[in-house]
RNA sequence: GGAGGGGUUCCCGAGUGGCCAAAGGGAGCAGACUGUAAAUCUGCCACGAAAGUUUCGGUGGUUCGAAUCCACCUCCCUCCA
């Protein structure tokens, strides 16, 4: 990417952010005029955002540090429609009441990233399905659909592929899904002045589409902006682990298993993810680079990264949380813990149960420890305990002690006579808590 | 409406009457080695502690025996109209 002649856009492309954008250099001189207003789209195909939403999100704080005005766009209508844009199979529609119920809680979790402080450049949140629900067909095909060439449409790279593709096809609503997105745009120009879209690279299609309707509408010139696909260098998907996809919602990720992700960061990705992640400056960055390099031990940047990002997703506390608990289960000694330090990991987000003695009577380790799900399946835990690498309260268990459930959490065998810390493996934890 | 091709265990993908809980790869889990890393190596990988139980789009057949054969249904794809 070329130096440009604005600061943001230089420090931006010093942050790998830019995919693409169109008109560059018009672009900079765009930006260094005034006070410009942006727009990014999330649509709702879940109750909430994960990590992939990461960058954009804090691509709109970035321009609003920079005095320009971000508006979150909620996609209640787009979401009804799906976005095909390079997936491989047709997507399953939601139901409108769920797909609003959706909106609104991502319509809350995008403004925590964004400033609403009244002033020019106070951040909005708009929906499309405001300016969607009374559109009427006629219009809508006589008006938008005029300006749209098939021709170039099934020539978008976005969607070649299910076009090409054997044994998939696309349907027709969601081939349509970058004419609304386009009409998004030109809408928002009319309303709010918008004259930039930033998104993901998978949505350039989308967004020059966008471009064009709104200089046929409405005869203004306006702008796009790409941020790359975020990319692990083992080339595995990033943003999805064992357990699933990292929530942004502290009640579907919790914060310590958030912060634990960014933990395992690859040295090869970490660097580069922060630049992409926090708001620490490119010379900074660098330092701490060169200084993990030459320290020769275990480097720095992952403990930075996954404090940086859980503060800026889940504040000061949700950090402190998630330290608590990290602190407990890999550097000190169970017996250090205090009865209070126990209920405080639970209420941190270290997953736990309660159990009765009920519960116990009768059952395996193997089935317990699944109903907990610390383990897919019996198989699992069997696997690990033939190879002793089931802990309760630091103490190994083996297969012979499968069927001795009721006489390992005995209240005798643990701390303050209720607490009962299970590790299966290196990584999972889990704390069980008897019930009197 | 017509013709053809498909739907196999998380994914891809073999399997065309018993040797099939079903090849191979990927993913995943556990162990060793480590830095809660990478790479590598080892074991597991339908469910079940076990006895045993349930699978190959669905239903019903044929057969001693079916993922494999037959009928109907259903979903998907391609081409033609």
């Amino acid at each position: 990417m070329a130096i440009t002649s604005n600061d943001l856009l230089k420090d931006l492309s010093a942050r790998g952010l830019i995919a693409q954008t169109t008109a560059e250099a018009e672009l900079a001189e765009h930006l260094n005029q005034k006070a410009r207003t942006l727009y990014c789209g999330f649509d709702p195909t879940a109750d909430s955002l994960h990590i992939g939403s990461l960058v954009p999100l804090l691509m709109l704080k970035r321009f609003q540090d920079a005095g320009h005005k971000p508006l979150a766009l909620v996609g209640g209508a787009t979401g009804l429609i799906g976005d095909p844009s390079f997936k491989a199979v047709e997507r399953k529609l939601n139901g409108p009441e769920v797909v609003s119920e959706w909106v609104e809680k991502l319509r809350a979790q995008v403004s925590q990233f964004i400033t609403f402080n009244g002033e020019a450049n106070s951040a909005e949140v708009v929906n499309n399905y405001d300016w969607t629900k009374n559109l009427n067909v006629i219009d809508f095909l006589r008006d938008v659909g005029k300006h749209f060439s098939i021709n170039s449409m099934i020539q978008k790279e976005s969607v070649k592929q299910r076009i090409n593709r054997e044994g998939e096809g696309i349907s027709f609503t969601e081939f349509t899904y970058m004419i609304l997105q386009s009409y998004d745009f030109a809408e928002l120009n009319r309303l709010y002045s918008c004259t930039l879209q930033v998104g993901g690279s998978d949505q350039w299609g989308n967004i020059t589409g966008g471009t064009d309707l709104t200089r046929r509408q409405n005869g203004n010139q306006v702008f796009g902006l790409t941020m790359p696909l975020v990319t692990k260098a083992d080339g595995t998907k990033f943003g999805k682990t064992e357990t699933g996809t990292i929530w942004l919602d502290k009640n579907k990720t919790s914060q310590y298993a958030f912060y634990q992700f960014w933990l395992g960061t690859a040295d090869a990705d970490v660097y580069k993810f922060l630049k992409y992640f926090t708001f620490l400056s490119v010379e900074d960055i660098d330092a701490i680079e060169k200084q993990d390099k030459e320290s020769g031990v275990k480097p720095e940047a992952q403990s930075i990264l996954a404090a940086e990002v859980t503060k800026l997703v889940h504040g000061e506390e949700g950090l402190v949380a998630a330290k608590r608990i990290t602190a407990a289960l890999f550097n000190n000694e169970l017996v250090d813990l205090s009865e209070q330090d126990f209920s405080q990991l639970q209420l941190d987000g270290l997953p736990s149960s309660t159990v009765s003695k009920n519960d116990l009577a009768g059952g395996s380790l193997t089935s317990f420890l699944v109903d907990a799900r610390l383990a897919a399946s019996g198989k699992q835990v069997k696997d690990a305990l033939q190879r002793n690498s089931v802990f309760v309260n630091n103490v190994a268990k083996g297969i012979e002690d499968n069927m001795k459930l009721a006489e390992i959490f005995d209240s005798v065998n643990g701390y303050y006579s209720k607490y009962f810390l299970v590790k299966l493996g290196k990584k999972k934890h889990h704390l069980f808590v008897l019930e009197d």
